[in-house]
DNA sequence: TACATAGTTCAGTATATTGTGAACTAAAAA
DNA sequence: TTTTTAGTTCACAATATACTGAACTATGTA
């Protein structure tokens, strides 16, 4: 018996929306759809077959795609006494954690290039100008994240 | 004749560092190391055939991928009178439009957030209390910059 | 023990990515 | 006109990705 959650039209509209943003930051289908799902859904912690039936994928995709989310820590599980399912969920409460991450990275994107601004020639002024304004204003947001985490 | 370009030692090592960044944004490698190129060479317009010799790709390899990049505008063009080759270079100074269209796709996570978060149940306090937190850190940052450019 | 539940793993398919070398082409130079 | 320059395009190879269905497995239930 299939086990699929009922969604509003708006909700089955958003789920949509959020689908093709995720796949625009590089996931693959059936992640980013999962996501999408465990994002809009009012249960927030849905079964292995809930997610299938809901989103109508294959038993191996669904697999795939939920083991795929688990080892990037973009999902996560919880087991209920006296049930052998596992509840998937997004672990939305540790998004400081993955700013972190995010601000990790754009950090060691800012040293990078004052790494290549300190050793550029003078010759360029406009180009180092240019790379120096953008490396500023990275630094900027940096610091709107690091002020918040301080 | 190769027109290898000369670098230093410092700046091999720095093409290095950015090639890894720019791949681990998804780039492919040969275009990952033609960005890093010209963004650590003293000489910021290069020729087709310097970018080759230089980085060591294949003729077409480095076509394909200057292509892309200039598709996806990461590159420009220019040319020079009596000279039939294209100079490529990274148009840093345009970095703001790029900062722009990033804005742009987070403006559009934001308002999907915010449309999600108003017609979440009020069942779920915790999950939609941190999608709240997290969507108003994105339009924190979002404001350093639109503050910036208005 | 037998059966159901909750998945995992594997082989195969289809398609996309990332490159190579060789042949081709358009414009300028000799 | 012939040759050189500055690339482009194509066929191919190697690898990665994104799934499917079918078989398997581990744990719990009857």
């Amino acid at each position: 018996m299939s086990e699929k959650i009922k969604l509003t039209k708006e909700q089955v509209g958003l789920i949509e929306q959020y689908a093709v943003i995720m796949e625009q930051t590089n996931l693959q289908p059936a992640m980013a759809k999962i996501l999408a799902l465990l994002n809009v859904a009012d249960v927030t912690e849905l079964s292995f077959n809930q997610i299938q039936d809901t989103l109508g994928l294959s038993k191996s995709g669904t697999s795939q795609a939920i083991n795929h989310l688990l080892a990037a820590n973009r999902i996560e599980y919880k087991t209920k006494l006296g049930d052998q399912k596992r509840y998937f969920y997004v672990p939305i409460q540790n998004w400081k954690d993955t700013a972190a991450r995010h601000f990790a990275g754009i950090e060691t994107y800012i040293k990078l290039n004052q790494k290549i601004l300190a050793q550029r020639s003078h010759k360029t002024k406009e180009f180092n100008e240019a790379l120096k304004e953008m490396t500023e204003f990275l630094s900027a947001l940096y610091k709107v994240y690091s002020d918040r985490n301080k």
